[in-house]
Order: structure tokens, then sequence, then C-alpha cells
RNA sequence: GGGCUCGUAGCUCAGCUGGUUAGAGCGCAUGAUUCACAUUCAUGAGGUCAGAGGUUCAAAUCCUCUCGAGCCCACCA
């Protein structure tokens, strides 16, 4: 017995803390200090929180899968860098800081002016940001500190701006009047993919528009009419095409055009639509082709204009309610019916969406480029994923993908936010002009650059970049780029992008645009997508439904590797998963398994140390656990390398739990196997095994390797090698064994035998020798205080029997013996045996199974005929015997 | 309207490119506690693999349809 306590439960609030200190010290996670000659490397651009967000169970699940990859890759060999970051995220924590000074002071954004406002943005970041970072600690994340970058910070802006300039120089970055989505709240543009849809119920009113019926959904929206459409072919409304027509109207009559276009549906409503040119996406496409004016009637703040006579000042939906009941009264509603619509609303505010036109700068993902031979941006993304340059996982996403971009519009990527990277752009201020904050979008003089523009006068455009136009360039604009560092030329491409399939579009398809653009490179290699996480009952976690399961919580309370596991296995890419805290405490249940297994073999050594030295495996036990070792070694490695987690921890339980703690170690407890080999190999397989467990639960892993007298932490370890030594046969051997014992424990509980109380028992077996071999541990496991072993079978008195294939097993009747029921009990079993022959005999003697089906089938369902038909055998002179 | 995922034991899920008498964990039942661990151990009950067709010697696994749950995309007023 080894001279120190190891105490009985593991309690990882104790070490994990001071483990992750260690590690941090230790200087492993920058890939520049780690120990060996490592040519390959290996990285990961951490996909970076919300600078301002609190760690939630997505994040968890991030961070197990990226921490678990780059772990084992460390393992490996590999030259491993995990580079952690913060995001700015412009709109979501522009809204968040909006919304704490409106609660606190009741001011907005335009009370306090752009410096005070972004002033008070950057000390929110700046007190908040601690709070993610550390919580990234709590979870065992192994990244790169001394890299850590944020999406504003300088070298990062200075990547922004320099991607800015040279897809202006390259023509690639345009400002343009277009149609907008526009969040009345935010003030501020949004993308396509920024803008979500909620299903209400709305009306559809009927309106009567001059010779038309048409339907409408807005209203409101009539004050902005300048033309109707229907189809070329609708021969009901031919005549009318081309004519200039008056309509009625709340306001009076106003003149419309009508026209004919393909975009309305001849079999919907009346096949008449009315265009707004100003307020609709599709009546602005419309109204380009026709070259139709366009009238805007809806301002910046979603309220009706002053064009709009009596309604001007209202917000959209009191003007809506005004209207129809003007209407109404001038007999222009034909009907009014219920609508089930798609509302268009802000992603980050839920304000719905007001189409507006407006003059943005958009990226042009459709023009040729010349230094790529004519290519798009939109060609190059996807020639990247459909020539394998970059693999997703699951790969059913890379069609999801090719879709998105082949209906990719140009993106819109200036916000009026205040919070975010001002757009490099400055306007030159008319010498004469008298106002101080002149609207610089109506100045001609442009100036586009890093730097300012000498000279007077010049106003910088006052908007900001699309959030997702700076982390586009994440993977690069990290390790350095614009410079030619010798990180970017080491680093990238980055090797594993790991996220949620639902930022799929806002980001993936964004870095890749970016990064093939700018580098003329992949920014990474594989993309792999995990699931939501839900509760349970597959709910979406919500405060509202009090599901949510915060980890944090299930840290303090099961540990970090628990939490871990529970993320893991049972996850498969690409699907959503459910958990419950009930499943992290079944793991926290087996990390102190894990614990108490590494606590008997160090307890039960004599002298706890390494085992470098090649081992001589002696007993059947001993080869059949050192070879499911080796076979695990094989299978952990490959399935990590190809991304299949879930599969290897479930391999890895089952080999620690299964295979080592029921069998091997009660096993090592026999006294026939008290050896110092034993403790050898008990020391080996825990040596090998926390190497594997160390990707997926790195802290109990470490602090048990602690143990070991190791001069270097396990995280640097190199994974383990096969010892290749081994006899397959011997699997099928300690299968016998195993299932001897399995049946004799079965037997005592039918008979009703006390757990401690030992019996004699009677094998006959054709393997008599393989089982005399191990008959002490035959009987330690199976409480025996006697074994005989017969090789024919004979005559026995009554007695209770187990017929397994491979074997008969009896116990000796004690006392009275309930025959009946015993009869019962094997005429069962003789039926299923029955039934299964009968099923192998049919398959056996259908010709056309016996001329296709491979050889090694038909002579494994032969195989299993003749050892049922054996054990038939036995069954029924065991009932003769009994009856 | 287009596309995708899922439907296997009471619950959560494994079962890959078709070939075991369909598995695991939790829960449940029975029993066990000096001897690494009750965050434990032993044993057991529980499923016509959503339904219907088809392909095949062979289908939970491949194809078609139906039903049910959910997700994504789309300019249908």
């Amino acid at each position: 017995m080894a001279n120190f306590e190891i105490p009985k439960a593991y309690e990882p609030q104790k070490y994990e803390d001071s483990l992750y200190q260690k590690w941090e010290e230790s200087g492993f996670f920058n890939p520049d200090n780690l120990p060996g000659r490592r040519q390959k490397s290996f990285t990961i651009s951490l996909p970076p929180p919300n600078a301002t967000g609190v760690l939630h169970i997505g994040h968890a699940v991030m961070l197990a899968i990226q921490d678990l990859v780059i772990r084992f890759q460390r393992l490996q060999g590999k030259k491993t860098l995990w580079l952690p970051g913060t995001d700015h995220a412009a709109i979501a924590t522009q809204t968040k800081v909006e919304k704490l000074i409106k609660d606190k002071e009741g001011k907005t954004r335009f009370d306090l002016g752009r410096e005070d406002f972004l002033k008070r943005v950057n000390d929110y970041v700046k007190k908040s940001q601690n709070t993610i970072k550390n919580q990234i600690r709590k979870m065992g994340s192994s990244c790169d500190w001394s890299r850590e970058r944020y999406t504003l910070d300088q070298g990062l802006t200075l990547a922004v701006h320099t991607a800015f300039v040279e897809m202006y120089q390259d023509g690639l970055i345009y400002r343009r009047v277009r149609v907008v989505n526009w969040c009345p709240r935010c003030h501020s543009t949004l993308s396509d993919d920024e803008v979500e849809y909620r299903s209400v119920k709305e009306k559809l009113y009927w309106i009567k528009y001059g010779p038309f019926i048409l339907a409408t959904a807005r209203p409101e929206t009539k004050l902005g009419d300048t033309a109707v459409a229907v189809h070329p072919s609708d021969k009901r409304y031919t005549k009318y095409v081309g004519q200039k027509i008056m309509i009625p109207g709340v306001l009076g009559d106003f003149e419309i055009t009508v026209v004919a276009d393909g975009a309305v549906d001849p079999q919907f409503g009346s096949g008449v639509i009315k265009v707004t040119p100003a307020h609709d996406f599709t009546d602005f496409e419309i109204a380009q082709r026709h070259n139709i004016a366009f009238k805007q009637v809806i301002d910046e703040d979603g309220k009706m204009m002053a064009n709009c006579g009596k309604y001007a000042g209202k917000t959209t939906w009191q003007c809506r309610q005004a209207i129809v009941a003007d209407m109404q009264k001038m007999g222009l509603i034909e009907k009014i019916e219920d609508y089930d619509h798609n509302l268009s609303v802000c992603y980050r505010c839920e304000t719905p969406i007001e189409p507006i036109p407006s003059k943005q700068w958009f990226i042009n993902v459709t023009k040729p480029i010349d230094k790529f031979g004519g290519k798009t941006l939109k060609d190059q993304a996807l020639a990247v994923v459909k020539d394998g340059e970059i693999k997703i996982i699951p790969d059913r996403f890379e069609k999801v993908y090719y879709h998105w971009l082949e209906n990719l519009r140009d993106w819109c990527i200036s916000r009026q936010l205040w919070f975010g990277h001002r757009i490099p752009v400055y306007y030159r201020k008319q010498a004469n002009s008298k106002s101080e904050t002149l609207n610089p979008k109506q100045q001609e003089e442009i100036y586009v650059g890093i730097e300012p523009p000498k000279g007077e006068r010049w106003v910088q455009d006052p908007d900001t970049l699309d959030t997702w136009f700076s982390s586009g360039l994440w993977t690069f604009s990290t390790l350095g780029w614009p410079e030619k560092t010798k990180d970017l030329t080491t680093y990238h491409p980055t090797d594993l992008m790991e996220t949620g399939y639902d930022i799929l579009f806002f980001w993936i398809a964004r870095m890749i645009i970016m990064s093939t653009y700018l580098l003329n490179d992949v920014p990474f290699r594989t993309v792999y997508l995990h699931g939501l996480v839900r509760d349970e009952q597959g709910r979406k976690m919500s405060k509202s439904l009090e599901n949510t399961i915060d980890p944090l919580d299930m840290i303090k309370k099961y540990g970090a590797d628990a939490t871990r596991l529970s993320l893991i296995i049972g996850n498969t890419p690409g699907n959503d998963m459910n958990i419950s805290e009930a499943k992290i405490a079944g793991y926290r249940n087996f990390v102190n398994k894990l614990w108490n297994i590494s606590r008997y073999i160090l307890m039960r050594a004599s002298s706890v140390q390494l085992i470098e030295k090649p081992l001589q495996p002696k007993t059947l036990a001993d080869n059949w656990i050192l070879f499911e070792l080796d076979n695990l070694i094989d299978f952990a490695a490959k399935n990590l390398s190809e991304y299949n987690f879930s599969i290897v921890g479930e391999k890895i339980y089952e080999f620690t739990w299964l295979k080592l703690a029921d069998w091997y170690v009660e096993i090592s407890k026999v006294k026939s196997q008290n050896s110092k080999l034993t403790e050898e190999i008990l020391l080996y397989i825990l040596q090998v095994l926390l190497k594997l467990w160390h990707p997926f639960c790195p802290f109990v892993t470490e602090q048990i390797w602690g143990q070991l007298h190791s001069k270097e932490l396990l995280i640097v370890q190199p994974w383990p090698k096969p010892l290749n030594k081994i006899n397959q046969k011997v699997i099928k051997d300690f299968d016998l064994i195993q299932n001897i014992i399995t049946a004799i424990r079965n037997l005592r509980v039918e008979v009703k035998l006390a757990p401690g109380q030992k019996t004699k028992a009677i094998v006959i077996s054709s393997k008599a020798k393989l089982i005399l071999g191990q008959v002490e541990i035959i009987k330690s496991l199976a409480r025996l205080d006697d074994l005989k072993i017969l090789t024919k079978s004979q005559k026995l008195a009554k007695s209770f029997s187990a017929i397994i294939a491979g074997a008969e097993i009896y116990l000796p009747v004690s006392g009275m013996m309930d025959i009946v029921k015993e009869v019962k009990r094997l005429e069962a079993e003789a039926q299923q045996a029955k039934n299964f022959i009968s099923h192998l005999q049919q398959k056996l003697e259908n010709k056309r199974f016996l001329e296709r089906a491979p050889k090694e089938i038909i002579n494994a369902e032969k195989d299993k005929l003749a050892i049922n038909q054996n054990r038939l055998e036995k069954i029924e002179q065991q009932l003769k015997t009994l009856r």
C-alpha cells in the first residue's frame, strides 16, 4: 500500500481553479512554448463571444468541443493554437447599453450625443469583458490568452479599414440609394440576414382602386403608390397597360401608371398589385424596370412624412387605422379578411422593419474581379466548398450554403449605429457652406483611406460598419493581417471552425467571402457545425420558460468535466441536443468512478511510477484487457481526428467502467492474481486511459496524473501507442469465462442465495482446460467455495442449471427445490431456442440465400445453428432429469 | 411554395456505406454496505424499431408514399 491519502470522493471545486492556473503558468496554451519538436500546426479561432455577454449553455458546447479537439491535437504532437477573443457585437451591445441608459436615466443616445454615448458603451464593455473571459476559463478552455484579440482593438481596426479600402479600390464597395431594411428603433439599416420573421394574424384589405380591386396588408402605403402592376399575359388588364389613371384616395385623386411585370402572379388575388416603390423591395424593383418615380412617405422613425397631409406624424400603425376608417367612409374598402402574415422584425430588438429608400454602402457580390480572372465574390465562395478546399460537417449543410450564396444579393454594410468601426470614408464640405453639421452624404468630393486625408473641411462618414464585416476577417485579422506576420504564415488557414449552424450565413459564409478575396485563400479547412442545446423535453431554453441550464451553476455543482462530458457524449453534428441536470449528474458519477479506479490502482501499487518499458502480459485477463486497450487507442485516434466525438466518449466510457472497473479490477483482487505485473499493468492502463480521457475531462485527468510522478503535465504528453502484441483468441476465451460467471450469478439470484453465501458449482465444457486455468477467478467473482470442471456430460443429481454457448453450469440443490418453477423456466428457454433454430433452418434451406449470401454469413449462421441445437439438447436432458 | 432534420424500451438517445436472437444511460423492480467508489455493486422487467407499400437471399438500416414533431429559406400583394 502506498503511504498517501487520496480523498474518497472527487470534489472538482477543490482542484479546478488551481489546475487551470497551473496550465496557464506552464505556458503550454501558447504553441511557442510546447515541448518537443512539433512540425505541424493546428489552429482554431474561437468564435468570439460578445464582449458584454455571459456564458450560456451554447458557449459551453462550443468550448467543450473546441477544447477537446485542441487538447487531442496537442497530445498528437501538433503545434496547437486556439486563439481567443471577444466581439464588440455592434448592434447587440449598443442596444443593450441604450436600454440600460433608458431604464436608468430615461435618456436616448441622441440625448447624450455621439461622443458621450460611445464613452458609456466603451466603459461598459471594459467593465464586463472580464466576466466572459473568466467564464471561458472555468470550462477548462486551453486557449492562448497571450494572443487574445478584441474586434475593436487597434490591429483589428486597421484590418477592417484595409479591407474596406481594398474592396473599394477594386470597385466591390459602392454607395447607392436603394430600398433597405430599416429598424426604426435602432435607427439603422440591417442586412437581409439580420431580419427575422414572425408569423402574425393581420388583416388583408381588399380595396377599390380606380378600375381595379386589389388586396393589400398595408393600406397606409397607398400614400406612396405611383403605379399598378399586372402580369404581361393577363388579358383581363391588357387594355390598361401603359395608361395613366387617376385613383381616388383619402387625400384626393392621384395618378398612377399601369405596368405589366412578370413579378405579378395572375393567379393570386385579383392579379393586380399596387406599387409602392419606396417601401417595398419587389415594388422598388418593378419601379426600376419601368422607370417609375418613387415617393417616400415613411421616415426613419417609422412615421408618416409631411407629404401625408393629415396623417403626417402618425406611426404607420396609427396611420393604417385612420386611413382604413377614412376609406371605409369613402366606400373604398371592398372587404377585410383575416390574414396570416410573416412580419419582418429586427433580430436584435424585434421592432417591425420598415423598408425605406436610403443611400447606403454595399458590397457587390456579382461583380467580376479582374485579379481573380473575372470571378465574383459569390463564385469564389462557392468554388472553395464545391472543390473540397473547405469541408462542412455534416455535409448536408453544404447544400444549404450553396443555396444561400446563389441567392445572395448585394450586402448592405453601413449601419447608422454609433458603436462599431467608423467607415473610412471622408467627404469634403463645401467652402461656402454655412452649416456646421452639413449632411456629408450630400457632398460630392470623396476620400477613401485608412488614415484621414490632409487638408481642410473633410468630414468622416458618420456611419459604422456591419459587425459581421469585422468578424468576417476574424481568422486572419487576429493573426496580424494586413502585416505579413509569422503567425499568419504559420497558423493560417486555420484547421477547424467550430460553431452553431445558426450562424452559417451570418458568419461562416462572410468569412469565406472575405478570406478568399483578401488572402486568396480559405479561412479554414473544416467547418464543424453543432446544434442547439435544448431542455430535456426538446424545448428551446428561455428565461420565460424557466428551463435554462446555467453552465456556471453546473460547473459549481458537478464540475467542469461532468458538464463537458454531458455536452459531448450524445451530441452529433448538426443536430440539436437535449440536456438535463440529471445527465450532468450522471457524468459527475462517472468522473468520480474514474477517480476511484485511480485511487484503487494507486493505493495498491507498491511503487507508483510511469510504465515506460514494454509489458509482457501473462494471464488471460491481462491479455484481454490490454487487447481491448490497444483497440481503444486506435479507435479513439481515428475517430477524434474525424470529429466523431460522441462515439469515442462512449467507447472509452464503456472500457473504463464496464471492462476495466467491473472486470479487470475485480479480477486483480483475486489472490492468485496478486503480482507485481498486475500492478504494473494497472498503472499502465491508468496512464493510457488518462491520456485518452484528457481531451474530454481535462481537470480530473490532470489531477490524477499529478500522482504518477511524471516530470511533465498531462496536457503535453504524447498520445499512447498500442502494444500490438496480443492474440485475438483471448477475446473469445475471456468471453466464455465472463459468460460462465454471469450465468452463475444469475442462477444465484434465481435460487435466492444470499449474496454473501458461498456455494458449489459444476461446469461441463469441452474447454475444460481453459476454464481450469481461470478457476480462482470464477470462484471469486461468482462466490463459489468449490468448482468442479468436467469435460463430458454425465448424470448429475437434481440441480439448477444454466446452459450457455460452450458450457453447462449446475448449481447443486441445497434444501428444497421448486421443481415446477425450474421446469417452467427451462421450458421457456427451450422454446426460445427452438424458435431460433427453426428460423435458422429456414434460412439455411433457402436456396437463394445459399447462392447469394457471402460465405462468412452462411458459415456464421451454420455455427449459430450448431451451437443452439447443442444447447437445446442439453436443456432437454436437464428437463428429463428434473421430471 | 422550396429545402432539411427527426419519429427505436417510461425518459434521453446509439445503432456508419443493409447480415448479432435490436443496444446504452437514466428511471423502475429485487437484493447487497468493513475490504477503490452508495456519486457504489449484482440481477431483472421493459421495444411487432411511427404506419403502409417496394427493392433484396436478407431491411431499424436502401426507395416511395402517409401520419406526426421541429428547423431553415422564399418578393406572393
